[in-house]
RNA sequence: GGAGACGUGCCGGAGUGGUUGAACGGGCCGGUUUCGAAAACCGGUAAAGGUUAACGCCUUUCAGAGGUUCGAAUCCUCUCGUCUCCGCCA
């Protein structure tokens, strides 16, 4: 959610982002239901004032009919504004954040590679994709996952699991050396949490899948429970930002995901993710993004993995980021292109939604002088249990079809190779 | 899951239909006093929205939503949450 009042004076500007975006909204139909909006408010409260003046002392029986009259005029103006709220909010919530300056402007594939690191694997025998090599070791079960729960759902096994852990550790004493607090959170949220997040928990965009008979939904990131973690509080930051590292299970009902890469684990129902999650003053929210991403960079860097880092155009970053950055690793993925270059996956995102997120859930600071302030909020990806295993299984296959397991993983995993 | 109690400001805690945004106490901030501090005393201490050049004025908010009423923190309904007891369980 953006400032009404911002939105009001730079009616231009916002037009101009919404189509960078590629989002369409009625930013004029917004303004005139502002415009309403206030003008039913205005009258709603000088038709209050004249009531609480006359309800001060016991009211004549003359006053008591003129006061209903007042009354029944106010009711009929609350209901006509409760109808221009419903469409003033609907179109309110669907305009994006504002966008950095340096994000490319363009589609999905006008993104900007910042950095490559690391040597792409040279293989003296045909690689296999991550789906062949997990068969062939007999670590993962897609045919019972879909036959229990639905297609696109997954049993792990043996070493997968053991590799998942480690990789979950390994990213949660990285993230902790770096002062973010540890967090297990509720795989569900309350919808009104998930609206807050930016996810859409109804609808035909809808991602996420709903409890029945609840206000319920399962979260699709931790991103969404840690967000809601400081909803509707005034934060101390005068010991710097609050940062935290959440560990869930993710859930993504991926509608209308098919057709694109959809290989194996790249896209799936269910996974683990640990999220980097920040809260932190306004000016401090460019710096705290650049170190999520030196984070994510670390902890990909640790595996030994060949990524590039890609700076998200304007058209693929959702709602809330106001500037996002991807980690790519290099992968086989012969079933498609994972990323429009046909070689890069995304394992790791990066997003700064400054106070987009903050104004929705109501989240503030306190600042020197006592007054309150939106705060911003960033959150980043250190590690997932679905892509990060993948880009380690196709980057460290060997000839006999094992898994040279990254070293740094290797005390947590006690092993240096997964084999039959 | 069953039975009961409760949900008021930063905190404790009054308040059962009409100057109650809310007594009283604590905390915090400012001042007086003091060499300084403590104590004491005095004053201040919410947020959101509307309006205004500004001072200010007005409206809303006593868990949340809805209802009754000229008028609700106070009455009614539902939801959420907390506590106690029972059941169940990791």
């Amino acid at each position: 959610m953006l400032d009404i009042k911002y939105i009001r004076e730079h009616a231009d500007e916002i037009k101009q982002n919404n189509k960078n975006r590629g989002v369409d909204v009625n930013v004029d139909r917004l303004l005139d239901l502002d415009t309403l909006r206030r003008d039913h408010i205005k009258q709603i409260d000088e038709l209050r004032a004249q009531r609480n003046q006359s309800s001060k002392g016991k009211p004549s029986k003359e006053e008591i009919d003129k006061m209903r009259k007042v009354g029944d005029e106010v009711q009929k103006l609350e209901s006509d504004l409760a109808k221009i709220d419903i469409e003033y909010h609907e179109l309110f919530a669907r305009i994006p954040n504002l966008t950095h300056p340096d994000s490319p402007v363009g589609g999905e594939e006008d993104f900007k590679v910042l950095e490559t690191h690391g040597e792409k694997p040279k293989f003296d025998f045909e690689p296999k994709d991550h789906e062949q090599l997990m068969l062939d070791l007999g670590v993962i079960d897609f045919e019972r996952g879909a036959k229990v729960a639905a297609s696109k759902f997954y049993f792990a096994k043996a070493d997968l699991v053991r590799l998942n852990w480690a990789l979950v550790t390994y990213g949660a004493e990285m993230a902790a050396r770096h002062g973010f607090v540890l967090m297990e959170t509720p795989d569900m949220a309350k919808n009104e949490i998930l609206s807050g997040i930016g996810f859409n928990p109804r609808g035909e965009e809808k991602q996420v899948y709903n409890i029945a008979d609840s206000d319920l939904s399962l979260i699709g990131t931790a991103e969404i429970t840690v967000g809601g973690f400081h909803s509707g509080e005034v934060l101390d930051l005068s010991d710097g930002p609050k940062k935290y590292a959440a560990i869930s299970h993710c859930f993504r009902t991926e509608a209308g995901a098919y057709g694109r890469t959809s290989k194996g684990l790249y896209r799936v129902h269910q996974f683990t993710k640990l999220e980097l999650f920040v809260f932190c003053k306004p000016e401090e929210s460019e710096r705290y993004h650049q170190e999520i991403l030196e984070i994510e960079k670390e902890i990909v860097n640790g595996l030994g993995l060949p990524y590039q880092v890609i700076d998200i155009p304007t058209g693929d970053l959702g709602g809330p980021a106001y500037r996002k950055y991807d980690i790519e690793a290099w992968m086989i993925m012969k079933d498609g292109p994972a990323s429009p270059t046909g070689e890069y996956g995304e394992i790791t995102s990066a997003s700064n939604c400054t106070d987009y997120q903050a104004r929705r859930l109501n989240i503030k600071y306190r600042k020197n002088d006592g007054a309150t302030e939106y705060v911003h909020t960033l959150n980043g990806t250190a590690i997932v249990t679905s892509r990060f295993p993948i880009a380690i299984f196709e980057n460290f296959q060997t000839a006999d079809g094992s898994i040279l397991v990254p070293e740094v993983l290797r005390k947590y995993l006690g092993k240096e190779r997964i084999s039959k």
